[in-house]
Formats: C-alpha cells, sequence, structure tokens
DNA sequence: TCAATGGAGTAATACGTATTAGTACGGTCG
DNA sequence: CGACCGTACTAATACGTATTACTCCATTGA
C-alpha cells in the first residue's frame, strides 16, 4: 500500500490488453499511419489504457518524436519580477494566455551568468520564445543553425535579420506624434532618448526624425538617462523656443520620470506652459493627466509571437512570415496644447 | 551554409575522440561511478567536445536518468493573470527567484478544463508545486502515490494531511488580532469571512474563535462574499454594540472591498467610529489608512515551497518535514482605536 | 494446388544518455 | 608458467514511445 507504484507505461497495457507494446502506441496514437487493426483489439487497448489511467510519459515522447507541446520561454531578468508595474507583465500574461489556448505549455528558462549554457536548454521544448532587450547572438545563431524554432518578442536586426520576430511599429507611432504635435502648431520640439541603443529606440528616433523632416519641425534630441535632468534644462529649453517634449518610453520610465520630476520642481505648468507626449504610455500609476502617446499593445505582443512560434514548430500550413510588426494606437491625452 | 546542422551528440565526439560512446558519457558525467580512464583519454574526450560545440540533450538526460534540474509549477488560474494586484503574484516571483537561486528551471501548467489529464504531464519536471485554492483529489494522489514529488503552497488537508505543503500561519496570526483588539478594549467583535471552505478560510476562523474565547469577547461571525454587505448591515451592527470589524482577506478582495464600500456609504468614520482589521492585508491601492492585520509573506511562501520541493526532489540529507509554517509578522496600521 | 491479395498485428529499431557488467591486455608473483 | 590482479575501456542494456518494414494467416481466383 504504501509502496511507490510506478506509473503504468504502454509495456503495461500490452501485457493486460494481451498484444505488443507498438500496437497500444498505434492504437493510442490514433493509427495516424494507417495500420490494420480490428475495432475490438482497439477498445480492449483503449479500456486497459483506461483501467490503468495511463498517461504518455512526455519525456520519452519528445525524444521519440521531437514534439512536445511545450514552448519555452526565455527572459533576461525575472520573469516576474519584483515591481509589478514592469513593462514586460502584459507581455507575459499575452504568452500564457495565447499559450493556454493552443493547449501548449510554457516553460521558463531566466538567464543566469553562472551558467553560459542555460540558452541551449531551451532545446528541451519545441520552440522558444526570447523576451528581452538584449541578444546573445552566439547562442541564437547556433540554434538557428541548428533549426531550432525561435521567435524574439521585439524587433530585432542582428544576424542579418534572420531573427524571427513580433515587435509594435514604434515607427509609424512616434511619427505620428510629431504629426500629431504638428497640427497642433508644435515646431520646435526637443526629445529626450535613453543613451542605450536598443531597435525599439532608434526604431522610435527614426519615426520621430523622419516626421519632423517631414512637417518641417526643428528637432534636437538630448540622450540621457535620467539623473542629469534638472528644472534648469528645462527652464533653458522654453527659453530656447522649445513649445514641446517627446518622451521616449522605456522599461524603467526613467526618462520620464525625470522629465516629470524636473518639470515639476521648475514649476512648469503642463500643457499649459508646455506640451508633453510620450513614445508609449508612462508608468503606471503615475499621478497627474493623461499624457498623451501611443498604446504599445504588450499582450497582443506575447500573443502574436506564441502563434508565430507554434506555426515555426507545426510546419506545413504555408511558411508564416518570419517578421511581424503590430500598430500601436494613438492615446490622445490631455497635455498636448494648441499653440498660435 | 543555409542546411540544418543536427545538434552533436556523444556518439559524434565518441568517433572523434576515438573512443566509445560509454566512455564520453562516463567522461562528460565527471565519472561519478569510479570507472577507470587514463589522463589522456579523458583530455582527448573533453577537447573533442569542445570543438563540436556539445551540449547535452536534456530530454535524452532526463529520459535516462530520471532527473532534470526542471521544477513545475502547477497554476488553477493562470500565473500572470490580467489585474496586477493578484495576490498570487508575489508568491510566484518568490518561487522564480528561489529557483533562479537553486539552478532549476520552471516549467509552468495551467489547469485546463479541456484537458483533464494536464495533471500527468507535471511528470515532466522531476517535482512540482501547486498554487490554489483548489485540490483535484485523484490526480494528486496518484502523484503521490507514484512518488512522484509535489508540494502545495498553501496548507493542505485533503488525502489525510498526506501532501506536502508550505502555508501561512493563519491561526495564530488571526489569533493575535483579536488579541490585539480586546488589549485595546474590544469585546464585541463582527467577524466576515467567506462562504467558501479553504483551509486559509478555516484557519483564520478557527484562530479567531479559539482567541475570542480567551478573551472572552463576543464574536459573531457572517459569510458573505460582498454583495449583500451594504450601509444599513454596518449601522445594524454598530447598534448592536459591536465596537470591531475583522475582515477575512481572499485572493479578490471582496470581501474587504464590500465593507470598506458600505462604511463609507454609512458615513462610519474609521476607527473613529468603530476599528477595523484584517486578516491579511488589503487589496494593493486601496486608498485610506494603513489598516491594521497582518502580512503575509508570500514571497517567502514561495521560496520556501521550492526548497522544500528541492529537497524532495534530491533524496539524502535526511528526510525534510513535509509540512511547513511560516508565521505572519503583525501590522500595526491606523485602524485599531482604544476604547474605554 | 498455387499464387496473389488483404487483413491484423508485431519485431525491430530509432531517439540520446546513464549505468553496469564484463573484456582485453599487460604485468607480477609464487 | 599459470593464477591473479590492476588498468583502461567497451558492450550491452535501460529509459518509454513512435515508426516502418515485415510476418503470419486466411481467402480468393484460376
Amino acid at each position: 500500500m504504501g509502496r511507490v507504484r510506478r506509473m503504468p507505461r504502454q509495456a503495461d497495457i500490452a501485457r493486460v490488453a494481451g498484444v505488443s507494446q507498438a500496437t497500444v502506441s498505434v492504437v493510442l496514437g490514433g493509427n495516424r499511419t494507417g495500420v490494420r487493426l480490428s475495432e475490438q483489439t482497439r477498445l480492449r487497448v483503449l479500456e486497459a489504457a483506461e483501467r490503468l489511467g495511463y498517461v504518455p510519459d512526455p519525456v520519452a515522447k519528445r525524444l521519440a518524436s521531437s514534439r512536445n507541446n511545450l514552448l519555452g520561454l526565455y527572459t533576461f531578468t525575472p520573469a516576474f519580477p519584483v515591481d509589478v508595474a514592469d513593462s514586460y507583465y502584459p507581455i507575459l500574461a499575452g504568452v500564457e494566455a495565447e499559450a493556454a489556448a493552443l493547449g501548449k505549455d510554457l516553460i521558463m528558462f531566466t538567464a543566469s551568468s553562472a551558467v553560459p549554457d542555460r540558452i541551449r536548454r531551451t532545446r528541451l521544448a519545441d520552440g522558444c520564445l526570447f523576451l528581452g532587450r538584449h541578444v546573445p547572438v552566439d547562442g541564437i545563431a547556433d540554434l538557428l543553425a541548428a533549426g531550432f524554432p525561435i521567435v524574439y518578442i521585439g524587433r530585432r536586426t542582428e544576424l542579418g535579420g534572420r531573427i524571427p520576430h513580433v515587435g509594435a511599429d514604434y515607427v509609424s507611432a512616434s511619427a505620428e506624434v510629431i504629426t500629431r504635435l504638428a497640427r497642433a502648431g508644435h515646431t520646435r520640439v526637443r526629445y529626450l532618448r535613453e543613451p542605450d541603443d536598443a531597435p525599439s529606440s532608434g526604431d522610435r528616433e527614426r519615426g520621430v526624425r523622419a516626421a519632423a523632416a517631414d512637417v518641417g519641425a526643428s528637432l534636437v534630441v538630448t540622450r540621457t538617462d535620467g539623473p542629469d535632468l534638472d528644472a534648469a534644462s528645462v527652464r533653458r529649453w522654453l527659453a530656447d523656443g522649445v513649445t514641446a517634449l517627446v518622451v521616449e518610453e522605456t522599461d524603467t520610465g526613467a526618462v520620464f520620470h525625470a522629465t516629470w520630476r524636473a518639470l515639476g520642481e521648475a514649476g512648469i505648468s503642463v500643457p499649459g506652459d508646455v506640451s508633453l507626449a510620450v513614445l508609449g504610455r508612462p508608468p503606471e500609476g503615475t499621478p497627474g493627466p493623461v499624457i498623451s502617446g501611443f498604446e504599445v499593445p504588450r499582450r497582443a505582443l506575447g500573443r502574436a509571437a506564441v502563434r508565430l512560434l507554434a506555426s515555426l514548430v507545426e510546419p506545413g500550413a504555408g511558411e508564416p512570415s518570419l517578421h511581424r510588426l503590430l500598430t500601436c494606437p494613438p492615446v490622445v491625452g490631455e497635455t498636448i496644447a494648441t499653440v498660435a
């Protein structure tokens, strides 16, 4: 009674039903290969399996057939970060929801500098999502070369653009923000962005520059990660004739926070004295007016990435496009004023 | 160049190094079984492995050795719920942090009514955590019988208490709240709890009842899930001489929300007109004063559960205790007034 | 009566690694 | 000079399932 009972396997079913293990495998596999089987045998096998409470061993299944219904999720920071407002959160929620909808399980890998080969462990899954600003080029290249299906969440240009990804169309969305400002009469704009060179930053800048050129607005770009932004800087910009600030959205919200604080300290009212737009949304829980900008469809990103990965794992049904950009719906907000 | 290159396996290394696959396995496994090997052979094998970029196949490894460095996490609701304030969140963060610290990967299973046998898939991992109010008794019993290591997060009484778990000591913490109220002079207490019968609810009630009996306080228990709570109920209680309300904390915070709303509608001030304590913490983001109660050490729960599971997976080092309760630190708060 | 046909199921093998029993060989000792 | 021993490996097998080529048997047709 107290003994450890092994889980039943196909061989046990075979013994009970008086057939071979191969027959059991065929029956339970739905006989997709067209082996001749009598209905009675089929039923006997099914009944025995039922009685023994058989459940296939996923490991063996995977070893034998190279398919597992398992999708990997590789993150470079903890997937459950301590600060709940983390911007990855909705993406992960989307990933999980879609994976559940497709009947796939999710296996999570967190990068660890202590274990450099961690990335290869992803091969336990049928395919793997990658989430994070960073790209470990060597590891990814190996996986790609081995034909292992991967999908990056976020646009990626590394490895000659051969990395499948699902990203947000920051270029268009950022351009639209500038256009919106121009329509409101803003032609002198200060643009604050991260020093970091990630595609998501670069895309925003390209969109901003292109639109500024298009509408004939003057644009000055400042690279900052926040701390050096103070009331004096902001006052100087306004003195120079700037009427609108455009701030990049980042993981941490550092740049936005710094800007908002500097504006407060300088006693500058928004949008009374200056208009403000975020290339995205301000960090969760920021008090004050609804900031103008655009929505990053994070949840949809997660879902779309899972769908793409699933289609890569499941061959056939035509080669899906390996790159996909989702549009970011504009947020009107209350921080863009019309100027003469 | 574009060809799909297979990952190298031990057999490939063996060919290159001029030895057998078995030898490769022994060398790469650190020769823990004490096979005699010459140093030169060892180096040749290691060098070949290095040159070929060998990485062990985790699936085969698991099949052969029944150990995988993989811990399962089974949840009955999505692990990344849409409402970020979810109370499971810190638990999951703790689970992930500790798993990462131990070098284990995490595989997530979300219960799905569509796939009833989902629970057995947990066997892909070396062991599995369960998180949720619900216990699928049959599935769990099977896993236990098969000797599969599992740990519930939250105290569990099902199956004769044989389910290993890590929980919070709600009994003591709840008792302490009543004691605190009594010390402040409150002897007529109304206790609001969920209709649902989960151990976490029952434990709180036992603690509350025991302490009330101990200090000689009169106690009336109301089971509610919120909607039927209105201003009139609250007024009636006060009219009956009640000076303190004690509210159970739940996943959704429904009972607390309803109580808080009813108090507001009735124009009753806290703690001026009535004292209020939560058996836990109110939902994240609730405005108003700091509610008295206790902290549920969720993050620590997650960590402790992972540690227990890891010790179950890793046999030896003595049998660990299968049940563990963490203490809940009291939160003084501002909602308990002293009465004459 | 023999070949051809078709139905029912199985033997064999692959997947990649871990483990254990065993082999081959050279040297030493009595 | 054979028994014995230590060294350095390897053959064989297990893990549990999927796949495919094959066998065996009963009919049918000429």
